[in-house]
DNA sequence: ATTTTCAAT
């Protein structure tokens, strides 16, 4: 039994607000949150679903939020042909192997694509962790810091607002230095 | 000012 097995629909306000800040010293963030958005042309009609995964911590199963993602959508939509455009709002980006993972994913499903925007990059200074930001890039993954749209987005679509209006806060602490890092990295 | 950041003394 996996209870992550499904994407959740939301998360709370607080829990957005304490995990999606644009940080660089991010001390405690210690569970990464992907919200996603899956639109699909299928023939005359489209179709569009939306979730929150986050990473599961069993010590004997443990998975990323992207790998529960992959296997959720390989399990979902098993019809590789088709057009997909998927969207993650991400709180950490992916690790190496996670990167690696969406590139095998991606020639899968190749008319498949994937734009990631991300609050907070995860180990940027390891050389390993850029490499793989720069293999998905390559694999051509749209890859953003997530900013004040994205935030605002994220809140109306996968956080229990309860009508309340969005408020940026201090989420956007270190945007101008994880985007500056970002481009330094895929360079 | 610093990196502890997909947890676990």
């Amino acid at each position: 039994y996996c209870p992550w097995r499904n994407p959740m629909h939301r998360i709370d306000p607080k829990t957005f607000h304490f995990q999606f800040p644009n940080l660089r010293y991010a001390s405690g963030r210690k569970l990464c949150y992907l919200c996603f958005q899956v639109e699909r042309d299928y023939f005359y009609y489209n179709d569009s679903d939306w979730g929150v995964f986050r990473n599961k911590v069993h010590p004997w199963a443990p998975c990323h939020a992207e790998q529960c993602f992959l296997s959720w959508f390989r399990d979902q939509y098993p019809y590789r042909d088709e057009d997909y455009n998927v969207t993650w709002f991400l709180s950490w980006s992916p690790c190496p192997t996670c990167a690696e993972e969406v590139v095998e994913f991606l020639e899968e499903y190749r008319n498949l694509t994937l734009s990631i925007f991300t609050s907070r990059l995860y180990y940027f200074w390891h050389p390993s962790y850029q490499e793989g930001l720069c293999k998905l890039w390559d694999a051509g993954v749209q890859l953003d810091i997530m900013s004040c749209d994205e935030f605002e987005y994220c809140w109306d679509n996968f956080v229990y607002h309860k009508r309340k209006r969005f408020q940026r806060w201090n989420l956007l602490k270190d945007y101008d230095f994880l985007a500056a890092k970002l481009q330094e990295i895929l360079r």
